[in-house]
DNA sequence: TATTGTTATACTCTATAACTATA
DNA sequence: TATAGTTATAGAGTATAACAATA
């Protein structure tokens, strides 16, 4: 149970949208924080994240290294530990010499999986006892957020 | 605008509690992540959790490791970094000779208060389109996640 | 003797700069 | 000559182990 640092401090009870901003916020940060925090997990968060951009379509290490906001030798590095697990692999591009195409292996794609199966079990654990009504509720504002996000 | 690497496996719409689990998670680390990106910081991460945690009261530095889960010699040198910043300062406890209380000083009191605010704006920023009907949804989910977080 | 904090050393992930191979 | 990726080296932040000062 890790507490939150970012929440300690004095504020009105919550008038107009700024005190909504706020609390709305900091819950999501805390939810975020202890999913990252307290499910069980094999692989580190960078490995996690890189796993999780090869899900959809294989990708040149640049692209990759672009995506994630590192530089090409930080994600040279973390895709040779990747190599090295047996998670993902790298491919010549047929069309161009200089590229390198990294994707995920069987092992790679299952382990990504339960990863993600963890994650959401964390969550899904502590919405069990809601009611119908409150996730009504949380549904209905799941889809706000992500209007919200992608603004 | 960074895009999120959690975002893209196939499932199905959303039946359940484990749909809803999912999608509200995404949601969740979505708004999470991109209000570390996007908003503007003087601080890293580490340095601006430990502020945080100092914002109500000083604490010993043993009790700062544990609280962020860091081992006693890395809290010792985040501290020192943060001295050297002058955000803030150490003292001796005044009843145990081997405790240091670490407190803010008014500038890392005042950088706090200035990171803090910036997140509640890019979160502000984005909420100010919705009806009320949308903002009042926002409100009672944040009640529910708050209730949520802390079982 | 046990506890608090620091110093010494090493590992990981990050960066910039220099290098190789290909376009 | 420009681009994709790797290798070399260095800077944070983390860890464990050994040490100093105090209880």
């Amino acid at each position: 149970m890790p507490s939150d640092p970012d929440s300690s401090h004095t504020h009105v009870p919550s008038p107009g949208v700024a005190g909504l901003a706020h609390d709305l916020r900091l819950a999501c940060m805390r939810i975020s924080r202890r999913v990252r925090f307290e499910s069980p997990s094999e692989v580190g968060p960078h490995h996690f994240s890189v796993l999780a951009r090869l899900a959809s379509n294989p990708q040149p290490l640049g692209d990759l290294a672009e995506l994630e906001r590192v530089r090409a030798p930080s994600m040279s590095k973390t895709v040779a530990g990747l190599v090295d697990l047996g998670l993902v692999q790298r491919d010549p591009d047929p069309t161009d010499g200089r590229v390198v195409v990294i994707s995920l292996t069987d092992w790679g794609r299952n382990t990504l999986s339960t990863e993600r199966a963890q994650r959401d079990v964390w969550m899904a654990t502590r919405l069990e006892g809601l009611t119908p009504h409150e996730k009504a509720v949380l549904r209905e504002a799941t889809a706000l957020l992500e209007r919200v996000v992608s603004q």
